[in-house]
DNA sequence: CTCTTTTTTGCAACTTTGTTGCAATAATGT
DNA sequence: ACATTATTGCAACAAAGTTGCAAAAAAGAG
């Protein structure tokens, strides 16, 4: 018997704010964005448990920064084990999923490929003047 | 008139340790490796160092690690821009470079790309029974 | 609606990771 | 050997992430 997931109000502003959201975002602009209204470890808690759950993914910067965005390509409950594609903007520093896609990537012998996690950094549209 | 770059012994044991080892290194292992014969955040400051002069580079995975490599393939001096495509066992744990190319990647109107990071994750040859 | 079960939360305490300023030390060119 | 300037160590922080446990809240059953 699977673990039963429930919905609270602390899940569903989260989840609310990551559609909302036009960028991917980290842990702390979440927690900032959500004014104490619950706890720092919960937060951290729900975006655990919403990556368990297929329901998002997370994105690692060059500089080591975690980002989370929903994962609105997939289909429910299954885990998310597809490859993606996040341009992240070096001026406004944005994240965004790209919906291009990725090229297959060719592997020495032997090597058992999982997943690709593939980020283009640039300049976006509205940066670019 | 451009900041010059000085040898020490913490630099040079730093770039041996990379330099024989077969995977990224993360500020952690490189710092424990060196056994105290160096603080730590001279270890920060060194691998900040080596990627300003263009002699290593970062690599990000998917939980936030953040690995340091050497850049064989690149020219002394000139910074290092382009695109690396990395392996991440998820069974060993090592990243390596591979040296495959990375295809080209297709971006919307008006975004500039600047440099592109590739990981992929799954079983490396080693792991691979 | 109430009760029960199980998940989720908050809190406190802690570990790890990364940063900054400053004085002391060491590397390089002359 | 000396002067210049990069590098280091230290101390003190700030930020990020983890764990255990008791209290609170969801969902299903009666």
């Amino acid at each position: 018997m699977t673990k039963q997931v429930r919905n609270t109000a602390a899940k569903s502003a989260v989840i609310e704010m990551l559609t909302v959201s036009k960028t991917a975002l980290s842990h702390a602009e979440i927690y900032h964005q959500l004014q104490s209204t619950c706890d720092r470890v919960t937060v951290y808690r729900i975006l655990d448990r919403l990556i368990e759950e297929g329901a998002a993914h997370r994105i690692a910067l060059t500089d080591g920064t975690v980002k989370y965005a929903l994962c609105e390509q997939c289909g429910e409950g299954q885990h998310h084990l597809h490859s993606h594609l996040h341009f992240n903007c070096l001026q406004c520093g944005g994240v965004s999923c790209l919906e291009s896609e990725i090229p297959k990537v060719q592997l020495p012998r032997k090597f058992k490929l999982h997943d690709v996690s593939l980020v283009v950094n640039g300049i976006c549209a509205s940066c670019n003047v």
